[in-house]
RNA sequence: UGGGGCGUAGCCAAGUGGUAAGGCAGCGGUUUUUGGUACCGCCAUUCGGAGGUUCGAGUCCUCCCGCCCCAG
Protein backbone atom coordinates (compact mmCIF):
# COMPACT_ATOMS: atom_id res chain seq x y z
CA UNK A 1 0.00 0.00 0.00
CA UNK A 2 2.45 2.26 1.20
CA UNK A 3 4.89 1.39 -2.19
CA UNK A 4 1.86 1.93 -4.04
CA UNK A 5 1.22 5.32 -2.67
CA UNK A 6 5.33 6.24 -3.38
CA UNK A 7 4.73 5.29 -6.44
CA UNK A 8 2.06 7.00 -7.36
CA UNK A 9 3.54 10.40 -6.03
CA UNK A 10 6.45 9.43 -8.32
CA UNK A 11 4.49 9.15 -11.30
CA UNK A 12 2.40 12.30 -10.43
CA UNK A 13 5.94 14.34 -10.45
CA UNK A 14 8.25 12.80 -12.98
CA UNK A 15 5.06 13.64 -15.62
CA UNK A 16 6.17 17.00 -15.09
CA UNK A 17 9.41 16.97 -13.55
CA UNK A 18 8.43 20.19 -11.44
CA UNK A 19 5.58 21.22 -9.74
CA UNK A 20 2.44 22.37 -11.91
CA UNK A 21 -0.74 24.11 -11.35
CA UNK A 22 -3.34 21.90 -11.15
CA UNK A 23 -7.00 22.27 -11.12
CA UNK A 24 -8.68 19.23 -9.21
CA UNK A 25 -12.34 18.61 -9.95
CA UNK A 26 -13.98 17.77 -6.60
CA UNK A 27 -17.37 15.89 -6.45
CA UNK A 28 -17.20 15.90 -2.74
CA UNK A 29 -16.59 11.85 -3.08
CA UNK A 30 -13.08 9.64 -1.73
CA UNK A 31 -11.92 9.35 -5.16
CA UNK A 32 -11.50 13.15 -6.03
CA UNK A 33 -10.72 14.29 -2.10
CA UNK A 34 -7.73 11.58 -2.83
CA UNK A 35 -6.31 13.22 -5.58
CA UNK A 36 -6.75 16.83 -4.33
CA UNK A 37 -4.49 15.36 -1.39
CA UNK A 38 -1.99 13.73 -3.67
CA UNK A 39 -1.21 16.39 -5.94
CA UNK A 40 -0.94 18.86 -2.80
CA UNK A 41 1.50 16.74 -1.18
CA UNK A 42 3.69 15.98 -4.33
CA UNK A 43 4.27 19.92 -4.02
CA UNK A 44 1.67 21.08 -7.16
CA UNK A 45 -0.32 24.01 -7.15
CA UNK A 46 -3.58 22.40 -6.08
CA UNK A 47 -6.90 24.34 -7.23
CA UNK A 48 -10.14 22.78 -6.23
CA UNK A 49 -13.15 23.37 -8.28
CA UNK A 50 -16.76 21.61 -7.07
CA UNK A 51 -19.37 22.17 -9.57
CA UNK A 52 -22.93 22.45 -8.44
CA UNK A 53 -24.97 20.48 -10.79
CA UNK A 54 -28.45 20.15 -9.55
CA UNK A 55 -30.97 21.96 -7.36
CA UNK A 56 -30.89 21.77 -3.63
CA UNK A 57 -33.79 19.70 -3.61
CA UNK A 58 -34.71 15.68 -3.00
CA UNK A 59 -31.22 14.46 -4.54
CA UNK A 60 -29.41 16.81 -2.30
CA UNK A 61 -28.85 14.93 0.69
CA UNK A 62 -28.80 11.15 -0.53
CA UNK A 63 -26.22 9.06 -0.22
CA UNK A 64 -24.47 8.27 -3.47
CA UNK A 65 -25.41 11.84 -4.99
CA UNK A 66 -22.52 14.20 -5.64
CA UNK A 67 -22.07 17.87 -6.84
CA UNK A 68 -25.16 19.21 -4.66
CA UNK A 69 -26.16 19.83 -1.07
CA UNK A 70 -23.82 17.71 1.34
CA UNK A 71 -21.23 16.70 -1.26
CA UNK A 72 -20.35 20.60 -1.77
CA UNK A 73 -19.66 20.98 1.88
CA UNK A 74 -17.62 17.98 1.95
CA UNK A 75 -15.37 19.00 -1.07
CA UNK A 76 -15.24 22.32 0.51
CA UNK A 77 -14.11 20.83 4.14
CA UNK A 78 -11.67 18.75 1.89
CA UNK A 79 -10.14 21.41 0.34
CA UNK A 80 -9.86 23.39 4.30
CA UNK A 81 -7.86 20.55 5.60
CA UNK A 82 -5.40 20.39 2.95
CA UNK A 83 -5.26 23.93 3.04
CA UNK A 84 -6.15 24.55 -0.63
CA UNK A 85 -7.93 27.31 -2.82
CA UNK A 86 -11.68 25.76 -3.51
CA UNK A 87 -14.22 27.29 -5.42
CA UNK A 88 -17.85 26.37 -6.07
CA UNK A 89 -19.06 27.40 -10.12
CA UNK A 90 -23.18 27.24 -10.37
CA UNK A 91 -22.94 25.41 -13.56
CA UNK A 92 -26.72 23.80 -12.83
CA UNK A 93 -27.91 25.80 -16.20
CA UNK A 94 -25.13 23.84 -18.34
CA UNK A 95 -25.48 20.63 -16.75
CA UNK A 96 -29.32 21.49 -17.36
CA UNK A 97 -29.25 22.09 -21.03
CA UNK A 98 -25.81 19.75 -21.81
CA UNK A 99 -26.98 16.74 -19.59
CA UNK A 100 -30.83 16.61 -18.76
CA UNK A 101 -32.30 17.85 -21.57
CA UNK A 102 -30.27 15.19 -23.37
CA UNK A 103 -31.17 12.65 -21.09
CA UNK A 104 -35.01 13.19 -21.61
CA UNK A 105 -34.91 13.83 -25.39
CA UNK A 106 -32.89 10.41 -25.34
CA UNK A 107 -35.46 8.33 -23.74
CA UNK A 108 -38.60 10.42 -25.41
CA UNK A 109 -37.17 9.33 -28.93
CA UNK A 110 -36.97 5.41 -27.94
CA UNK A 111 -33.33 5.59 -26.74
CA UNK A 112 -30.97 4.88 -23.59
CA UNK A 113 -28.77 8.11 -22.83
CA UNK A 114 -26.21 7.47 -20.29
CA UNK A 115 -25.92 10.92 -18.98
CA UNK A 116 -22.33 10.28 -17.24
CA UNK A 117 -20.65 10.28 -20.46
CA UNK A 118 -22.25 13.19 -21.60
CA UNK A 119 -21.87 15.05 -18.44
CA UNK A 120 -17.95 13.66 -18.61
CA UNK A 121 -17.34 15.07 -22.17
CA UNK A 122 -19.48 18.41 -22.25
CA UNK A 123 -19.57 19.56 -18.76
CA UNK A 124 -15.75 18.11 -17.02
CA UNK A 125 -14.09 18.01 -20.11
CA UNK A 126 -15.09 21.39 -21.77
CA UNK A 127 -16.64 24.14 -19.31
CA UNK A 128 -14.94 23.04 -16.36
CA UNK A 129 -11.72 22.37 -18.69
CA UNK A 130 -11.96 26.14 -19.92
CA UNK A 131 -12.47 27.02 -16.65
CA UNK A 132 -8.92 25.55 -15.71
CA UNK A 133 -7.44 26.74 -18.54
CA UNK A 134 -8.38 30.57 -17.49
CA UNK A 135 -7.49 29.96 -13.91
CA UNK A 136 -3.55 29.41 -15.79
CA UNK A 137 -4.00 25.60 -14.98
CA UNK A 138 -1.21 23.10 -17.00
CA UNK A 139 -4.16 20.14 -15.81
CA UNK A 140 -7.21 19.06 -14.86
CA UNK A 141 -7.23 16.53 -12.76
CA UNK A 142 -9.75 14.42 -11.82
CA UNK A 143 -10.95 10.83 -9.96
CA UNK A 144 -11.65 8.92 -12.47
CA UNK A 145 -10.03 5.17 -12.66
CA UNK A 146 -7.96 5.45 -16.18
CA UNK A 147 -5.04 5.82 -17.27
CA UNK A 148 -3.47 8.38 -19.32
CA UNK A 149 -0.19 7.14 -20.77
CA UNK A 150 2.38 9.32 -22.93
CA UNK A 151 2.20 7.68 -26.84
CA UNK A 152 4.25 7.82 -29.62
CA UNK A 153 1.88 10.61 -30.73
CA UNK A 154 0.98 12.18 -27.45
CA UNK A 155 -1.57 11.24 -24.59
CA UNK A 156 -3.36 7.89 -24.90
CA UNK A 157 -5.59 6.41 -22.88
CA UNK A 158 -5.66 2.79 -21.27
CA UNK A 159 -7.60 1.20 -18.99
CA UNK A 160 -7.31 1.51 -14.92
CA UNK A 161 -4.92 -1.32 -12.98
CA UNK A 162 -8.03 -1.94 -11.01
CA UNK A 163 -10.41 -3.70 -14.00
CA UNK A 164 -13.29 -4.05 -10.96
CA UNK A 165 -13.36 0.35 -11.39
CA UNK A 166 -11.96 1.50 -14.75
CA UNK A 167 -14.04 3.92 -15.69
CA UNK A 168 -13.01 3.86 -19.10
CA UNK A 169 -16.87 2.95 -20.37
CA UNK A 170 -17.76 6.25 -19.39
CA UNK A 171 -14.93 8.20 -20.70
CA UNK A 172 -14.74 6.95 -24.16
CA UNK A 173 -15.34 10.18 -26.16
CA UNK A 174 -12.94 12.29 -24.48
CA UNK A 175 -10.90 13.85 -26.68
CA UNK A 176 -6.96 13.70 -27.78
CA UNK A 177 -7.04 17.67 -27.46
CA UNK A 178 -9.10 17.23 -23.90
CA UNK A 179 -6.76 14.31 -23.11
CA UNK A 180 -3.43 17.05 -23.33
CA UNK A 181 -4.45 18.32 -20.85
CA UNK A 182 -6.17 16.07 -18.48
CA UNK A 183 -4.74 14.05 -15.41
CA UNK A 184 -6.08 11.04 -13.95
CA UNK A 185 -3.95 9.85 -11.19
CA UNK A 186 -5.82 6.97 -9.85
CA UNK A 187 -5.65 5.39 -12.64
CA UNK A 188 -3.18 2.82 -11.44
CA UNK A 189 -4.46 2.19 -7.94
CA UNK A 190 -7.27 -0.13 -6.09
CA UNK A 191 -9.57 0.99 -4.94
CA UNK A 192 -8.87 0.03 -1.56
CA UNK A 193 -5.91 1.48 -1.68
CA UNK A 194 -7.52 5.03 -2.39
CA UNK A 195 -9.65 4.22 0.54
CA UNK A 196 -6.35 3.35 2.75
CA UNK A 197 -4.98 6.64 1.75
CA UNK A 198 -8.05 8.56 2.69
CA UNK A 199 -7.73 7.53 6.11
CA UNK A 200 -4.27 7.63 6.42
CA UNK A 201 -4.85 11.34 5.33
CA UNK A 202 -7.34 11.82 7.48
CA UNK A 203 -10.07 12.66 4.67
CA UNK A 204 -13.00 13.05 6.54
CA UNK A 205 -14.91 11.16 3.04
CA UNK A 206 -13.01 8.13 3.74
CA UNK A 207 -15.90 5.84 4.01
CA UNK A 208 -18.21 7.76 2.20
CA UNK A 209 -20.02 5.32 -0.16
CA UNK A 210 -19.39 4.66 -3.81
CA UNK A 211 -21.84 6.96 -6.00
CA UNK A 212 -24.23 5.43 -7.94
CA UNK A 213 -27.59 5.53 -10.04
CA UNK A 214 -27.93 8.73 -11.98
CA UNK A 215 -26.78 11.50 -9.73
CA UNK A 216 -29.65 13.40 -10.87
CA UNK A 217 -32.23 11.62 -10.25
CA UNK A 218 -33.88 10.92 -6.63
CA UNK A 219 -34.40 7.16 -5.88
CA UNK A 220 -34.03 5.58 -9.19
CA UNK A 221 -36.97 6.88 -10.76
CA UNK A 222 -36.07 8.68 -14.20
CA UNK A 223 -39.28 8.71 -15.06
CA UNK A 224 -40.37 11.45 -12.81
CA UNK A 225 -37.32 14.06 -14.18
CA UNK A 226 -38.62 13.29 -17.70
CA UNK A 227 -41.85 13.85 -16.77
CA UNK A 228 -41.25 17.01 -15.65
CA UNK A 229 -39.75 18.14 -18.76
CA UNK A 230 -41.27 16.78 -21.25
CA UNK A 231 -45.14 15.96 -19.77
CA UNK A 232 -46.24 14.01 -23.18
CA UNK A 233 -43.81 11.52 -23.01
CA UNK A 234 -46.30 9.54 -20.76
CA UNK A 235 -48.57 9.06 -23.77
CA UNK A 236 -49.89 5.53 -23.74
CA UNK A 237 -49.63 3.01 -26.42
CA UNK A 238 -49.44 -1.02 -27.12
CA UNK A 239 -47.35 -3.00 -25.87
CA UNK A 240 -46.95 -5.60 -28.53
CA UNK A 241 -45.23 -8.90 -29.52
CA UNK A 242 -42.95 -9.41 -32.03
CA UNK A 243 -45.17 -11.66 -33.93
CA UNK A 244 -47.62 -9.10 -34.12
CA UNK A 245 -50.03 -9.93 -31.27
CA UNK A 246 -51.06 -6.97 -28.79
CA UNK A 247 -50.37 -7.71 -25.37
CA UNK A 248 -51.29 -4.83 -23.18
CA UNK A 249 -50.91 -1.26 -22.60
CA UNK A 250 -48.04 1.01 -21.57
CA UNK A 251 -47.37 4.41 -20.20
CA UNK A 252 -45.22 5.90 -21.90
CA UNK A 253 -42.32 4.44 -23.65
CA UNK A 254 -39.34 5.91 -21.41
CA UNK A 255 -40.27 3.61 -19.09
CA UNK A 256 -39.09 0.95 -21.09
CA UNK A 257 -35.21 0.26 -22.61
CA UNK A 258 -34.37 -2.48 -24.59
CA UNK A 259 -33.37 -5.63 -22.57
CA UNK A 260 -35.82 -4.76 -19.55
CA UNK A 261 -38.09 -7.36 -18.38
CA UNK A 262 -39.47 -6.20 -15.40
CA UNK A 263 -42.26 -4.17 -15.34
CA UNK A 264 -44.34 -5.28 -18.26
CA UNK A 265 -46.86 -6.85 -16.43
CA UNK A 266 -47.75 -9.20 -18.90
CA UNK A 267 -47.92 -12.80 -17.94
CA UNK A 268 -47.07 -15.15 -20.86
CA UNK A 269 -45.58 -18.03 -19.54
CA UNK A 270 -41.91 -17.59 -20.66
CA UNK A 271 -40.34 -14.45 -19.61
CA UNK A 272 -40.71 -11.33 -21.65
CA UNK A 273 -38.11 -9.13 -23.03
CA UNK A 274 -38.09 -5.60 -23.87
CA UNK A 275 -36.75 -6.12 -27.98
CA UNK A 276 -37.33 -2.77 -29.31
CA UNK A 277 -38.50 0.65 -28.70
CA UNK A 278 -40.75 2.59 -31.43
CA UNK A 279 -40.85 6.15 -31.03
CA UNK A 280 -42.78 7.03 -33.90
CA UNK A 281 -45.93 4.69 -33.50
CA UNK A 282 -45.17 5.01 -29.37
CA UNK A 283 -44.98 1.10 -29.54
CA UNK A 284 -43.24 -1.04 -26.59
CA UNK A 285 -42.31 -4.42 -28.74
CA UNK A 286 -41.34 -7.70 -26.53
CA UNK A 287 -40.06 -10.88 -27.32
CA UNK A 288 -38.49 -13.71 -25.88
CA UNK A 289 -35.19 -13.26 -24.78
CA UNK A 290 -33.03 -15.53 -27.97
CA UNK A 291 -34.71 -12.20 -29.97
CA UNK A 292 -32.15 -9.90 -27.67
CA UNK A 293 -29.26 -11.37 -29.41
CA UNK A 294 -27.47 -9.06 -31.75
CA UNK A 295 -23.57 -8.98 -32.64
CA UNK A 296 -24.32 -6.30 -35.75
CA UNK A 297 -24.22 -2.73 -34.23
CA UNK A 298 -24.16 0.17 -36.43
CA UNK A 299 -22.59 3.57 -34.17
CA UNK A 300 -22.74 7.24 -35.15
CA UNK A 301 -20.56 10.42 -33.47
CA UNK A 302 -17.53 8.28 -32.99
CA UNK A 303 -14.70 9.58 -31.31
CA UNK A 304 -11.32 7.80 -32.36
CA UNK A 305 -8.12 7.66 -30.22
CA UNK A 306 -5.81 5.76 -32.28
CA UNK A 307 -2.80 6.28 -33.82
CA UNK A 308 -3.78 6.31 -37.49
CA UNK A 309 -7.07 7.78 -39.22
CA UNK A 310 -10.09 5.92 -38.22
CA UNK A 311 -10.97 6.07 -42.63
CA UNK A 312 -7.52 3.81 -42.53
CA UNK A 313 -7.73 1.80 -39.31
CA UNK A 314 -11.26 0.30 -40.49
CA UNK A 315 -11.02 0.16 -43.96
CA UNK A 316 -11.06 -3.28 -45.84
CA UNK A 317 -11.61 -5.79 -43.72
CA UNK A 318 -11.87 -3.77 -40.81
CA UNK A 319 -10.21 -3.70 -37.62
CA UNK A 320 -10.06 -6.34 -35.17
CA UNK A 321 -10.63 -4.77 -31.50
CA UNK A 322 -12.23 -5.74 -28.25
CA UNK A 323 -15.57 -4.04 -28.42
CA UNK A 324 -17.58 -2.96 -24.63
CA UNK A 325 -21.48 -2.72 -25.02
CA UNK A 326 -22.18 -1.91 -21.39
CA UNK A 327 -19.73 -0.74 -18.26
CA UNK A 328 -20.19 -3.94 -16.36
CA UNK A 329 -18.90 -5.81 -19.03
CA UNK A 330 -15.38 -7.34 -20.27
CA UNK A 331 -14.44 -6.11 -23.37
CA UNK A 332 -14.80 -9.28 -25.85
CA UNK A 333 -13.56 -9.72 -29.85
CA UNK A 334 -15.20 -7.50 -32.53
CA UNK A 335 -14.60 -6.03 -35.43
CA UNK A 336 -14.75 -2.26 -36.42
CA UNK A 337 -15.50 -1.32 -40.08
CA UNK A 338 -16.12 1.53 -42.02
CA UNK A 339 -18.61 1.29 -44.68
CA UNK A 340 -18.71 3.07 -48.05
CA UNK A 341 -20.54 5.93 -46.81
CA UNK A 342 -18.08 6.71 -43.97
CA UNK A 343 -21.01 4.33 -41.57
CA UNK A 344 -19.21 2.88 -38.59
CA UNK A 345 -20.33 -0.90 -37.54
CA UNK A 346 -18.93 -2.83 -34.99
CA UNK A 347 -19.47 -6.98 -35.48
CA UNK A 348 -19.31 -8.73 -32.29
CA UNK A 349 -17.71 -12.27 -32.31
CA UNK A 350 -20.09 -13.55 -29.60
CA UNK A 351 -23.62 -12.38 -29.88
CA UNK A 352 -24.53 -9.55 -26.70
CA UNK A 353 -27.65 -9.50 -25.50
CA UNK A 354 -30.06 -6.45 -24.15
CA UNK A 355 -27.87 -3.45 -25.58
CA UNK A 356 -29.97 -0.27 -26.11
CA UNK A 357 -29.42 2.67 -28.84
CA UNK A 358 -28.16 5.40 -26.75
CA UNK A 359 -25.80 3.52 -25.07
CA UNK A 360 -21.90 3.18 -25.90
CA UNK A 361 -19.86 1.08 -27.83
CA UNK A 362 -16.38 1.68 -27.21
CA UNK A 363 -13.14 0.15 -28.50
CA UNK A 364 -9.68 -1.44 -26.38
CA UNK A 365 -7.03 -2.87 -28.51
CA UNK A 366 -7.45 -5.83 -26.53
CA UNK A 367 -8.89 -8.02 -23.60
CA UNK A 368 -6.54 -7.33 -20.94
CA UNK A 369 -6.48 -4.67 -18.05
CA UNK A 370 -4.10 -2.96 -19.97
CA UNK A 371 -5.48 -2.20 -22.99
CA UNK A 372 -5.26 0.91 -24.81
CA UNK A 373 -8.89 2.54 -25.63
CA UNK A 374 -9.16 3.31 -29.19
CA UNK A 375 -12.27 5.42 -28.94
CA UNK A 376 -15.88 5.01 -28.96
CA UNK A 377 -19.41 5.32 -30.34
CA UNK A 378 -23.03 6.21 -29.79
CA UNK A 379 -25.33 3.03 -30.60
CA UNK A 380 -27.65 4.64 -33.18
CA UNK A 381 -28.99 0.99 -34.51
CA UNK A 382 -28.43 -2.81 -33.58
CA UNK A 383 -29.82 -6.08 -35.62
CA UNK A 384 -31.36 -8.79 -34.21
CA UNK A 385 -29.65 -11.90 -34.76
CA UNK A 386 -33.57 -13.41 -35.45
CA UNK A 387 -34.65 -12.40 -39.17
CA UNK A 388 -36.59 -9.57 -37.22
CA UNK A 389 -36.79 -5.55 -37.62
CA UNK A 390 -33.53 -3.27 -36.74
CA UNK A 391 -33.78 -2.55 -32.75
CA UNK A 392 -33.47 1.25 -33.00
C1' U B 1 -82.19 -28.66 -18.68
C1' G B 2 -79.90 -35.56 -22.71
C1' G B 3 -74.58 -36.79 -22.69
C1' G B 4 -69.50 -35.36 -21.67
C1' G B 5 -65.69 -32.05 -19.70
C1' C B 6 -63.86 -28.35 -16.56
C1' G B 7 -63.52 -24.92 -12.25
C1' U B 8 -56.16 -24.89 -7.81
C1' A B 9 -52.73 -17.57 -6.23
C1' G B 10 -53.23 -11.78 -10.97
C1' C B 11 -52.26 -15.49 -15.54
C1' C B 12 -50.89 -20.62 -16.99
C1' A B 13 -50.51 -25.08 -14.47
C1' A B 14 -48.84 -29.99 -11.54
C1' G B 15 -51.10 -32.68 -8.01
C1' U B 16 -56.40 -39.00 -8.09
C1' G B 17 -56.61 -40.07 -0.04
C1' G B 18 -51.65 -38.16 3.62
C1' U B 19 -51.29 -32.85 4.88
C1' A B 20 -50.86 -27.34 -2.05
C1' A B 21 -44.80 -28.47 -7.60
C1' G B 22 -43.28 -25.20 -11.26
C1' G B 23 -43.44 -21.13 -14.81
C1' C B 24 -45.10 -16.09 -15.85
C1' A B 25 -46.49 -11.55 -13.50
C1' G B 26 -45.75 -8.81 -8.89
C1' C B 27 -42.90 -7.23 -4.48
C1' G B 28 -38.16 -6.77 -1.79
C1' G B 29 -32.87 -7.17 -1.96
C1' U B 30 -27.70 -8.02 -3.99
C1' U B 31 -24.53 -6.54 -8.04
C1' U B 32 -23.45 -1.60 -10.78
C1' U B 33 -20.54 6.24 -11.49
C1' U B 34 -25.91 4.90 -17.18
C1' G B 35 -30.29 1.87 -18.50
C1' G B 36 -30.95 -3.16 -18.65
C1' U B 37 -29.56 -8.16 -17.61
C1' A B 38 -28.29 -11.77 -13.95
C1' C B 39 -28.62 -13.59 -9.01
C1' C B 40 -31.09 -14.12 -4.04
C1' G B 41 -35.52 -13.86 -1.12
C1' C B 42 -40.98 -13.27 -0.62
C1' C B 43 -45.69 -14.34 -2.76
C1' A B 44 -52.60 -19.90 -1.87
C1' U B 45 -53.56 -22.26 6.35
C1' U B 46 -55.82 -23.10 0.89
C1' C B 47 -57.86 -25.78 -3.95
C1' G B 48 -65.93 -22.43 -7.28
C1' G B 49 -69.74 -23.03 -2.85
C1' A B 50 -72.24 -26.09 0.94
C1' G B 51 -72.61 -30.65 3.19
C1' G B 52 -70.91 -35.89 3.77
C1' U B 53 -67.40 -40.39 4.01
C1' U B 54 -62.49 -40.97 6.39
C1' C B 55 -57.64 -40.91 11.61
C1' G B 56 -56.83 -37.73 7.32
C1' A B 57 -59.68 -34.90 1.00
C1' G B 58 -57.66 -30.39 -3.82
C1' U B 59 -58.07 -35.57 -4.53
C1' C B 60 -64.10 -40.12 -2.92
C1' C B 61 -69.79 -39.13 -2.49
C1' U B 62 -74.23 -35.60 -2.71
C1' C B 63 -76.34 -31.07 -3.91
C1' C B 64 -75.76 -26.08 -5.68
C1' C B 65 -73.16 -22.18 -8.79
C1' G B 66 -70.31 -20.96 -13.21
C1' C B 67 -67.99 -21.98 -17.81
C1' C B 68 -67.02 -25.20 -22.28
C1' C B 69 -68.20 -29.12 -25.94
C1' C B 70 -71.55 -32.61 -28.33
C1' A B 71 -76.55 -33.78 -29.19
C1' G B 72 -81.62 -32.10 -29.23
Amino acid sequence: MQAMGNTTINQIYSANGEPRRVVVAMSGGVDSSVVAALLKKAGHDVIGITLQLYDHGEATARKGACCAGQDIHDARRVAEALDIPHYVLDYEEKFKNAVIDAFADSYVSGETPIPCVTCNTQIKFKDLLDTATELGADYLATGHYIRRQEGDGGPILARAEDADRDQSYFLFSTTKEQLAKLWFPLGDLPKSDVRDMARDLGLGVADKPDSQDICFVPQGRYAGVIERLKPEALTPGSIIHVDGRVLGQHNGIIHYTVGQRRGLGIACGEPLFVIKLDAVKNEVIVGPREALATRQITLRNVNWLGDVPIKVAAAGDGLEIFARVRSTQRPEPAVLKIGGDGALTVELADAASGIATGQACVFYTDGSNQARILGGGWIAATRSDLDLPLAG
